[in-house]
RNA sequence: GCCGAUGUGGCGGAAUGGUAGACGCGAUCGACUCAAAAUCGAUUAUUCGCAAGGAUGUGGAGGUUCGAGUCCUCUCUUCGGCACCA
C-alpha cells in the first residue's frame, strides 16, 4: 500500500534516519564463518591526514559500496570493512611542530575522518574497524616479522621455511656453494660452522633471513642532521639538495632493515597471470620486477690472475666485443692497484662518480664518461682476443655482475661509449646463445631489476622493530609474549641529528637495547586485509576458522597509485604467510578494480592551491549524498580520471526527485506491458554493468527505465523492483521508499531482483536500410521475420526504390535484428 | 628512449564489426506564473537547403570488409609507468 500524502523529499531527514537506524539495527553486520558463500570486499584503507576529504576521495569507496550492496542482496556473506593506516608523516610532522603526542591527535584524525565517511552513506560493517596504530594491531605487524626474520628462502623447494631447519642443515652437513638468492658465497663444514663465533653465525644467518639487517646508501642532510626521501629532495646548482632549506645532500651508507622481497621475484611474475586485475597495473608490476634472461660469460684477465664475469641477455654477440666495462664500484679494483699503470688518475674518476648522485648518474641522457684500466686486458673467450678493460659510470655495480663486455656494434650505449673514446666497432655475425654460452663455459641465469626493500624509518610514528640488540652485537628477537613492544614516550619527536630517529634518544630504550629504527608505512597494510576477517583477536593475528573462510578478497578497489609499493609488498607477505601455513591462498587479490580520480571543475589537480577542492560535506548537505553517490558513479567510467563538475550533479538530484515523484502515481494493479518488458531490461543490464564496474552505464539504465515508467502505469511489484535496482547506489531514498510499501526488513537485505527472460523479447524491430553501406531509411518487420520477407519489405520502400534506381542489385545482406545492407551498382 | 593506455557534439560520456552521439549537463524555444525559480513539453554533431532532402563527420594518412569509432599498418596528441638494468 502506498501512503496516503506523500512528503516532500527531504534528503537531509531521511538519510540521517535511515543512518541511524542501520547502525541501530546492524543492517550491515557480517556474518560469522557459515555455509553461506563469502564475498568479501575491500577498500584500500585510507591515512587520515588533517586535510580531510575531497569529493575525489570517496569515488572508489563508493563504487565497492554499490559492489558490496548488490551482492550481499544477491545472497553473499559479505565482508566490508573500512579501517585506517593510521601511522605515518601527517601525525609526526603535526608532533614535531607542536610537540605532543601525535597520538591523540591521530585518533582525532580517525574520528573525522569517520564521520566524513558516515554521511555518505556506506554499508561498512563497523565492527570490524581497525586502526593501524593500536597497540593491539602492530602487535602482529611485529609478530609477521618475527616470523620473517626466523624464516630463510629455500630456492629448492622454491618457499619460505623456519631459519632453524637452515641452522640444523649447517650443524649437520654444512653448506656448499653460492647461495641463488643472495649471491653469497657459502662454502662451510658442519665442524667449520660450530668454530664460529655467535657473532660470526649471526653474520652469516644475515644474509639468508627474510627480514635482515644491512646498509643501504640514504640521502643524508648534515645539516638537517636527518636522512630524506626522494621526494624531498631537489636539483640545486651543485647537486641535489633539500627541498626544505636547500641544504646540501649525500649519498651515504647506514645501517638499514630490510625485506628479502627479491626472493619471491619469479613467483609475484608469475603468480599475477591470473589475476583479475587492471591489465596496465599487471603490467607496470611485471615492468617493476624486471626480469631477464641471460647468460654469465667469464674473461680471464690473466695480468692479475683472475677473471671477470659478464652478464648479457645478448650472448649472440659475443664475437662482436671490442671492451669489457666495470663499473666504478667493481670490488677486486683495488687489489689490482699494482699492476694498473695509471691508478692514480683511476681513482680520481671513482672518486668523482662517488660525488655524483643517483638521479645525475643514472639519467639515460647524460654523456657517457669512462676510464681505461691501463695495464690489464681480458681474453675473449670465444676467439681468445685480448680485449682493453675500463670503468665507466654507466655500467652499475648493482646490477648483473657489475660488468659489462661492450659490443659497440649491437648495443646503443656500448656504441655511444665506443665513439667517445675511439674504440673499435666491429661487425661479426650473430652465434646462438646457449650454444655458444655452453661453449664458452658459461651459465644461463635470469636476472631481476627489482632490489630488496628498505623495511626502517628514521621516524617517531612507526611501529618498533621488535629486536634487542646486545652491546657485543647479538641480536635478540623478543618473544611472542613480549609484543606488542610499544613506543616509548619522547621528549621530542625531531630525528636525533646523527641519523637515528627519536627512539635513539630514549634512555630506557637505548639500555634495554631495543631497535631504534621504526618500520616504514607499507608494513601495517601488507596485512591488514586479514586483521578484518577476525579483528578483535588477542591470540593470533586472525583465528584459522575466520582464515579458512574468508580466504582472500574477492574484490579489492583502490588508487593504481600502488602498483609497485602496497600491491607488491602485500603479495610477497602473504605468499610468504602462506608459505609458512598461516593463509591458505598464494595471493591476497582475487580482483582488482581502480577508481580514476576526480579533478577540478577547472581539469586541474582539486587541491588548495588551485582553489578548487570540492567538500563532501557540504555536496550531501546541499544535494544529498544519494545524489552525490549517484553522481559520483555516472560522472563517467569508473577508471576513468574525470573532471567535478557541480552542475552535472543537478541532473543526479533531479532523477531521484522524479523517483520520488514516480511514487505517488504508482498503483496497486498491474504495469503496462512495455513498462513491465523495459524494467526486465533494465534488470538485466544493471545486474551485469555492477557486476563489471560499468557503473555509469547502469545508472544510464536505470535513468532510461524511469522514463519510460513516467509515460506509463507502473505497478507496485515493478516500481520496488525498481528501487531495488537503484538501491545499491542510492541506499537512502530507496529505503524510505521502499518502507512505504509494507515492507518491514531492510530493502538492503531483500533479494535481488531476477529478470524473466521471456520478457526481453520483443514482437517487432526497426532496423536501418543501407544502400551501399550507407543508411537511407528504416522498417519495422517482426521478429520472426526470414531474411527473405526482411529483403521485400526493404525493397518496397519507395524511397530505396528511388536510390536503387538505374541500379542492379548485386547483393543482399541480412543482419537480424540489426540492419539490411543492398549492395547496388 | 622503452612499455602501457588515450583521442567521439558546447561539456561528461554511450556504442557484441551492423542505423555514431544512448544517458546526463548546458543551450534555444514553448507551457505554467503578475514575474522568477522549480516543473513539464519540444529542439539541439557540422554544413547546404524555404522544405523534402543532400553532403560531411569518431586526432591524421592509408588498408581489410557488403559495412569500421571498433580490425590491420604508419603517424601525431595527451596521460601513466620505467628509465644507462647490458
Amino acid at each position: 500500500m502506498k501512503p496516503k500524502q506523500a512528503p516532500l523529499y527531504n534528503h537531509l531527514k531521511i538519510e540521517k534516519q535511515w543512518q541511524k537506524t542501520w547502525q541501530d539495527e546492524k543492517t550491515y553486520h557480517t556474518d560469522k564463518p557459515g555455509k553461506k558463500p563469502k564475498m568479501y570486499v575491500l577498500d584500500m584503507f585510507p591515512y587520515p591526514s588533517g586535510a580531510g576529504l575531497h569529493v575525489g576521495h570517496p569515488r572508489g569507496y563508493i563504487g565497492s559500496d554499490v559492489y558490496a550492496r548488490m551482492q550481499r542482496m544477491n545472497g553473499f556473506n559479505v565482508l566490508h570493512p573500512m579501517g585506517f593506516d593510521s601511522f605515518g608523516l601527517p601525525a609526526e610532522q603535526y608532533a614535531i611542530q607542536t610537540k605532543k603526542h601525535p597520538g591523540p591527535f591521530t585518533d582525532k584524525l580517525v574520528a573525522q575522518y569517520k564521520q566524513q565517511l558516515s554521511i555518505i552513506g556506506f554499508s561498512y560493517d563497523w565492527d570490524r574497524e581497525v586502526s593501524t596504530h593500536r597497540p593491539e594491531y602492530y602487535k602482529w605487524t611485529q609478530w609477521i616479522f618475527l616470523k620473517l626474520y626466523d624464516a630463510w628462502y629455500d630456492t629448492k623447494k622454491n618457499k619460505a621455511r623456519p631459519i632453524a631447519e637452515l641452522i640444523a642443515q649447517f650443524e649437520k652437513t654444512g653448506t656448499k656453494g653460492v647461495h641463488a638468492v643472495t649471491d653469497t658465497e657459502t662454502t662451510f663444514t658442519a665442524k667449520e660452522w660450530k668454530a664460529f663465533s655467535k657473532l660470526e653465525q649471526q653474520d652469516m644467518l644475515m644474509h639468508f633471513r627474510l627480514a635482515f639487517e644491512g646498509f643501504a646508501e640514504v640521502n643524508w642532510c648534515e645539516e638537517l642532521g636527518t636522512v630524506l626521501a626522494n621526494d624531498e629532495i631537489v636539483d640545486g646548482p651543485d647537486g641535489p639538495v633539500s627541498e626544505r632549506g636547500g641544504y646540501k645532500v649525500i649519498k651515504k651508507a647506514m645501517r638499514q632493515w630490510f625485506m628479502r622481497i627479491t626472493a619471491y621475484a619469479d613467483r609475484l611474475l608469475k603468480d599475477l597471470e591470473p589475476l583479475d586485475w587492471p591489465s596496465n597495473i599487471k603490467e607496470i608490476q611485471k615492468n617493476w620486477i624486471g626480469k631477464s634472461e641471460g647468460s654469465e660469460i667469464s674473461f680471464e684477465v690473466p695480468a692479475v690472475q683472475s677473471s671477470v664475469s659478464v652478464f648479457t641477455t645478448r650472448a649472440d654477440t659475443l664475437f662482436g666485443v671490442t671492451y669489457i666495462v666495470l663499473a666504478p664500484e667493481y670490488p677486486f679494483l683495488s687489489e689490482w692497484q699494482n699492476v694498473i699503470t695509471n691508478w692514480k688518475e683511476v681513482q680520481e674518476y671513482i672518486k668523482s662518480v662517488a660525488q655524483k648522485d643517483e638521479t645525475e648518474r643514472t639519467s639515460a641522457d647524460k654523456p657517457k664518461t669512462g676510464i681505461q684500466l691501463k695495464g690489464i686486458t681480458a681474453i675473449n673467450p670465444a676467439n681468445g682476443e685480448e680485449v682493453p678493460v675500463w670503468i665507466a659510470d654507466y655500467v652499475l655495480a648493482n646490477y648483473g655482475t657489475g660488468a659489462v663486455m661492450g659490443v659497440p656494434q649491437h648495443d646503443e650505449r656500448d656504441h655511444i661509449f665506443a665513439t667517445t673514446y675511439k674504440l673499435p666497432i666491429i661487425d661479426q655475425p650473430l652465434v646462438d646463445k646457449i650454444a655458444i654460452t655452453k661453449s664458452v663455459n658459461g651459465t644461463i641465469v635470469t636476472k631481476y631489476k627489482m632490489r630488496d626493500a628498505i623495511f626502517a624509518r628514521q621516524r617517531y610514528w612507526g611501529e618498533p622493530i621488535p629486536l634487542r640488540h646486545a652491546v657485543n652485537g647479538i641480536i635478540t628477537p623478543l618473544k611472542e609474549k613480549e609484543l606488542p613492544l610499544q613506543l616509548p614516550n619522547v621528549k621530542s619527536y625531531e630525528p636525533s641529528g646523527n641519523g637515528e630517529s627519536p627512539l635513539a634518544g630514549v634512555k630506557a630504550w637505548v639500555k634495554e637495547g631495543y631497535e631504534t629504527n621504526t618500520m616504514p608505512g607499507w608494513a601495517a597494510s601488507s596485512w591488514y586485509f586479514l586483521r578484518y576477517m577476525d579483528p578483535a583477536n588477542a591470540k593470533a593475528f586472525a583465528g584459522e576458522k575466520n582464515i579458512e573462510y574468508w580466504k582472500d578478497v574477492d574484490m579489492y578497489v583502490g588508487g593504481a597509485e600502488h602498483a609497485t609499493g602496497h600491491l607488491l609488498y602485500s603479495r610477497f607477505w602473504h605468499k610468504f604467510l602462506y608459505d609458512m601455513g598461516y593463509v591458505p591462498t598464494k595471493e591476497p587479490f582475487k580482483a582488482l578494480r581502480n577508481q580514476g580520480m576526480i579533478g577540478g571543475a577547472d581539469g586541474r589537480k582539486m587541491s588548495k592551491r588551485w582553489g578548487n577542492v570540492i567538500n563532501p560535506d557540504e555536496v550531501v548537505k546541499l544535494y544529498g549524498a544519494d545524489s552525490l553517490r549517484l553522481f559520483e558513479m555516472f560522472l563517467g567510467p569508473f577508471e576513468s580520471h574525470l573532471p567535478w563538475s557541480t552542475e552535472g550533479i543537478i541532473g543526479s538530484r533531479r532523477f531521484i526527485e522524479r523517483v520520488w515523484r514516480l511514487s505517488e502515481k504508482v498503483t496497486d494493479g498491474k504495469s503496462d506491458k512495455s513498462a513491465e518488458k523495459l524494467l526486465h531490461k533494465t534488470i538485466k543490464k544493471v545486474t551485469e554493468d555492477i557486476q563489471k564496474f560499468a557503473f555509469n552505464t547502469a545508472v544510464s539504465s536505470l535513468m532510461i527505465c524511469l522514463n519510460e515508467f513516467e509515460k506509463s502505469q507502473v505497478g507496485e511489484k515493478d516500481f520496488c523492483m525498481f528501487l531495488q535496482l537503484l538501491a545499491p547506489f542510492a541506499p537512502h531514498v530507496t529505503e524510505e521508499l521502499w518502507k512505504q510499501y509494507d515492507h518491514t526488513a531492510s530493502i538492503h537485505t531483500s533479494t535481488w531482483p531476477k529478470h524473466k527472460p521471456a520478457l526481453l523479447v520483443d514482437d517487432e524491430v526497426t532496423i536501418g536500410i543501407q544502400v551501399n553501406g550507407k543508411v537511407r531509411g528504416e522498417i519495422t518487420v517482426g521478429i520472426g521475420a526470414s531474411k527473405e520477407e526482411i529483403e521485400e519489405a526493404a525493397l518496397a520502400v519507395p524511397r530505396i526504390q528511388e536510390f536503387l534506381k538505374g541500379m542492379a542489385i548485386k547483393k543482399v545482406i541480412v543482419v537480424p535484428g540489426r540492419v539490411i545492407n543492398i549492395v547496388a551498382a
